[in-house]
DNA sequence: TCAGTTAAAGTCAATCTGACATTAACTGAT
DNA sequence: ATCAGTTAATGTCAGATTGACTTTAACTGA
C-alpha cells in the first residue's frame, strides 16, 4: 500500500513499518497426562516473508485505533478470540527482525479462559500449539513466546492474574493446577489454600462443585480490583499501561 | 521531512510517526533537606506544538539504530548523559498524545550516578527538576513520568537496581538512602543491613568511608549480574528486553 | 459397608520480620 | 584528656510466615 513502489534510498526517508501481535496463552488439559498446560494460537503465514511458517496472530496498525484496540481487533479478526485480559508485553524493533523491511512490532499479551479459549475459529492456518512445544517460528517470534511466557510466570508469582484463566467461579484446586501448570512445579495443596484463604481478594461462595467422585470442594469467587492485578496496581492514567477487561467493554477504563 | 505536504486522506495512508523518549532518573540532594530525592532532566520545546513547555528528552527513530541505541544517542545528543542502567519502559499510542499527527513513543527510562548526572550540559533549554514537584509538560509527558515513577519504585522494592544510583563502592546507609528517597518511607537502619548483609550480590570491601564525625562505616560494592537485575533475570535472548550496562558498551550483551 | 479419593483444617519446627537495645568508633568542643 | 554527639554494627525477642506433615470430613463406586 505504500512501501511497495520505494527504493533503497526512498525507503530511508519512511518511517519503520508498525505492526501489533498478541501472545495468547490459555490453559488446555494434556493430550497425555489430561493435566492442564499452556497452551497458544498461531497462524499460518499466507504471504513472504516467511511463507508457511506458523507466526503469532498481528498485523498493521491502523490510524483510527489505540495500540490496544488494535491488538483487540486483530485477535478478533484473526482468531475469533476476546480475551478477558490483555496488556503490552515490550516494543520489538531490532533491526535484523525482518529481511525486506525495518519492522517495529508492538507485541502483547493476553489470557483467555478455556471456555473462550474453545470458540476459537480454527482452521488450516489457525491452530493451537503447546507453548513448551514449539516449532520454529516466523520472524523472532519464538524468543517473543518465551519473553510472554517469563512475564506471565513472574506475574503469576505475584499473585492476581491466574483467575483470568479460569471462569466466574473456580475450586481452589483449580486455582491450584493454574498455579502448577505456568510455574511448573507441584505445590502443596493444604498450604497453598491457606495462602489463598488469606487473601482478602478471593471470597467463598456457597455453592460446592457437584459431579466429583470424592468431597466436594466449595466454588470461590475473585472478587479483587477489576479486570486486572491486586497486587500492585499500576497508576490510574488517561492512555498507557492499564491491562484492561474487554470482556466488559475495551475501551471503558476505570478512571 | 515527510508529513508536511500530506493532506488528511494521504495522512490516513501513511504508519504513525514513530518517536523515541526517555525518562532519566538522578538522585540529587534536596535544595531544603540536603537528603537524597529524585531528580529527571528536561528540555524545552523548540518548536511547536507545545513550544516553550519542557519535555521529556527524545527525537524521532534512525531508521539504522536499534530502539535501545536511539535512546541511548538522543540522550547523549540532547543531554550529555550516558546512563548506566536504560531500559524500555512501554509504548504510548493513544490516539489524542499530539495534536498535528498520530504519534507512537517508544519510552525509555534510565538511571545515572550523581557523578555522571553533574556533567549534564545544563542550558536554558536543558534543565534538572524534582520528580514530585512537576509543573505541566508538553503532550502526556506527566502521566509518563508518573508510570515511570511508578516502575521505579517496583524495580526497587524487588531488588537489585538500587546500586545504578550509587558509584562503585557505597556505605550500606547510602543504599538504604536510596531506597528512602524511592519508596519515600522511613526504613530502620539495623533491619536494613541485615537484609542487605544476607543478600550475596552485596561484597563488604576492606575500606571504610573517611572524613565523616562519627564511626567510619565499611564500604560495599554490587558484584551481581552485570548491569541489570539480580532476584527475577529476563531471558536471554537475541535483541529484546535486557536492560544493558551502557557504561561497558551498548550492544555488548552477555549471549 | 468399605475402599478410594480429595477437601478442609490443624500441628509444629524453622525461618523471617519489625521494634528495640547495646556496644563500637569516630569527631569536635570544653 | 575527657566528654557529648553521632552513626556503625551487632544482638535480642516476640509475632508472623512458611514448609512438611497429620488428621478428620464428605463424597462415589464397588
Amino acid at each position: 500500500m505504500y512501501a511497495d513502489a520505494a527504493n533503497v534510498s526512498e525507503r530511508q526517508l519512511q518511517p519503520p513499518a508498525l505492526a501489533i501481535s498478541t501472545v495468547i496463552f490459555a490453559l488446555r488439559p494434556s493430550a497425555t497426562s489430561g493435566r492442564p498446560t499452556l497452551w497458544l494460537p498461531l497462524v499460518r503465514r499466507i504471504r513472504q516473508p516467511h511463507l508457511g511458517k506458523w507466526a503469532l496472530p498481528g498485523g498493521p496498525l491502523a490510524q483510527v485505533e489505540s495500540l490496544q484496540d488494535a491488538a483487540s481487533r486483530n485477535l478478533r479478526e484473526t482468531t475469533g478470540l476476546v480475551p478477558n485480559y490483555l496488556e503490552q508485553l515490550y516494543a520489538f524493533g531490532g533491526l535484523d527482525r525482518a529481511a525486506t523491511q525495518r519492522l517495529v512490532s508492538i507485541v502483547y499479551w493476553a489470557l483467555v479462559q478455556p471456555d473462550e479459549a474453545a470458540l476459537t475459529r480454527e482452521s488450516e492456518n489457525v491452530k493451537w500449539f503447546r507453548a513448551d512445544r514449539l516449532e520454529a517460528l516466523a520472524f523472532d517470534h519464538n524468543s517473543i513466546v518465551d519473553y510472554a511466557l517469563w512475564r506471565l510466570r513472574s506475574k503469576v508469582e505475584y499473585g492476581s492474574i491466574a483467575y483470568h484463566f479460569l471462569g466466574e467461579t473456580f475450586t481452589l484446586a483449580q486455582v491450584r493446577e493454574v498455579y502448577e501448570a505456568v510455574l511448573d512445579r507441584h505445590l502443596d495443596p493444604a498450604n497453598f489454600r491457606r495462602q489463598l484463604r488469606a487473601t482478602p481478594d478471593i471470597t467463598p461462595t456457597d455453592d460446592y462443585l457437584q459431579g466429583v467422585r470424592h468431597r466436594p470442594p466449595r466454588l470461590y469467587r475473585y472478587t479483587g480490583a477489576a479486570g486486572t492485578l491486586g497486587a500492585q496496581a499500576q497508576p490510574a492514567q488517561a492512555q498507557p499501561a492499564q491491562a484492561a477487561s474487554t470482556s466488559v467493554s475495551t475501551s471503558a477504563s476505570t478512571d
